[in-house]
DNA sequence: ACCTTATTCTATCGGAT
DNA sequence: ATCCGGTAGAATAAGGT
């Protein structure tokens, strides 16, 4: 494929040109529409605007790649279970560096030991000076396992974190910061991700640094790596709570469709998305008269009666509005 | 780094079915 | 008598200056 590579400007500017230009983005000729600039790049591929044609998507996509991450589950785990593996290397080499020390303990020591002995020296030392940031990604990694287990955190959750802790480094947002903040911020961001959070509170009391640190840390992370803190659909925590408090298929597709009327008028913004799926469910529960108190929704579901009692009206009164029964 | 705002929780009470 | 709805105050988290 023989490309040229041409700047925006030396075209007539059409209007779309116009405004691809200002996002500094590179035409090619595309051999299809011979030699018409309809090429456009991005997301690291370049495609033919006219046909859609992929000419070429061996770069690198630098867009997001947590948005869908709550939403689609395979995609989420494709993508860790490819990383992890580059944590579990990091970990396999600090391992092997720390056999070293006991070989060289002065005991005479076989031939073929030592034979192995430098293998390892040899080793260690391509790994120590091949890549200075190493050795600090070794001791966050550490310090990421430490608290999460501390925290009883499930393994991919601390996985996450240290691929978010991979980027702030790769990115470089840590010069000015202490990494033990950033540590604890990203695992604080992948607790929240897996849906099992923990307060800003109970990570001060594991980690090493103050709370307000560790929140200044959080922000400037979501903020520079664009993470999509998006809150969890509310109809996820639905299926759960329908089944624990045995409500109704039917009610439970009622509930499903309080929740997107709900959603469409956001009335969702901001709130608890648990909160609004037990409030859903006792809407309907109390619709079909399948008596439900709130009380047992609230034990049921860990929501406070308040909450429920607030969401609920929320819920009806747009349900009111805009629901066509 | 400090202050403000919004949300949720606990505790409590009057009112309704 | 139990259940519901509203309120006050505290704790917490997120955003803004």
């Amino acid at each position: 494929m023989n490309e040229m590579l041409i700047t925006a400007t030396d075209h007539e500017a059409t209007e779309q040109q116009e405004n691809d230009r200002t996002t500094a983005q590179a035409y090619t000729t595309c051999p299809e529409c011979d030699g018409q600039i309809c090429v456009v790049e991005e997301h690291g591929e370049r495609t033919c605007r006219d046909r859609g044609l992929v000419l070429d998507d061996g770069e690198i996509d630098r867009g997001p790649e947590w948005r869908s991450f709550s939403e689609e589950e395979a995609d989420e785990r494709s993508r860790v279970g490819a990383l992890v593996t580059e944590l579990m290397h990091d970990k396999g080499l600090s391992t092997i560096i720390g056999w070293q020390d006991k070989d060289a303990h002065g005991n005479s020591v076989s031939p073929r030991k030592q034979e192995q002995l430098q293998r390892l020296r040899t080793w260690n030392e391509r790994f120590r000076t091949k890549n200075p940031q190493e050795r600090n990604l070794k001791q966050a990694f550490g310090e990421i396992d430490r608290m999460g287990s501390a925290l009883g955190l499930p393994g991919p959750c601390r996985e996450t974190a240290g691929v978010l802790y991979r980027r702030t480094v790769a990115e470089e947002l840590l010069p000015g910061r202490s990494i033990e903040a950033m540590t604890t911020a990203s695992l604080y961001a992948a607790a929240n991700q897996h849906d099992t959070p923990r307060t800003l509170a109970v990570f001060e009391s594991v980690s090493r640094v103050e709370k307000l640190p560790i929140q200044c840390a959080y922000r400037y992370l979501a903020q520079e790596l664009e993470l999509a803190i998006e809150t969890t659909d509310p109809v996820q925590y639905l299926r759960q709570y329908a089944s624990e408090l045995q409500v109704s298929d039917e009610a439970e597709r009622l509930a499903r469709n309080i929740l997107e009327i709900g959603k469409a008028q956001n009335v969702h913004s901001g709130k608890n998305p648990a909160g609004l799926a037990a409030a859903a469910v006792y809407i309907v529960a109390r619709l079909a008269n399948e008596r439900l108190t709130q009380a047992t929704v609230s034990d049921a579901t860990n929501i406070s009666k308040v909450t429920i009692r607030s969401r609920y009206q929320e819920l009806l009164a747009v349900y009111g509005e805009h629901g066509d029964r």
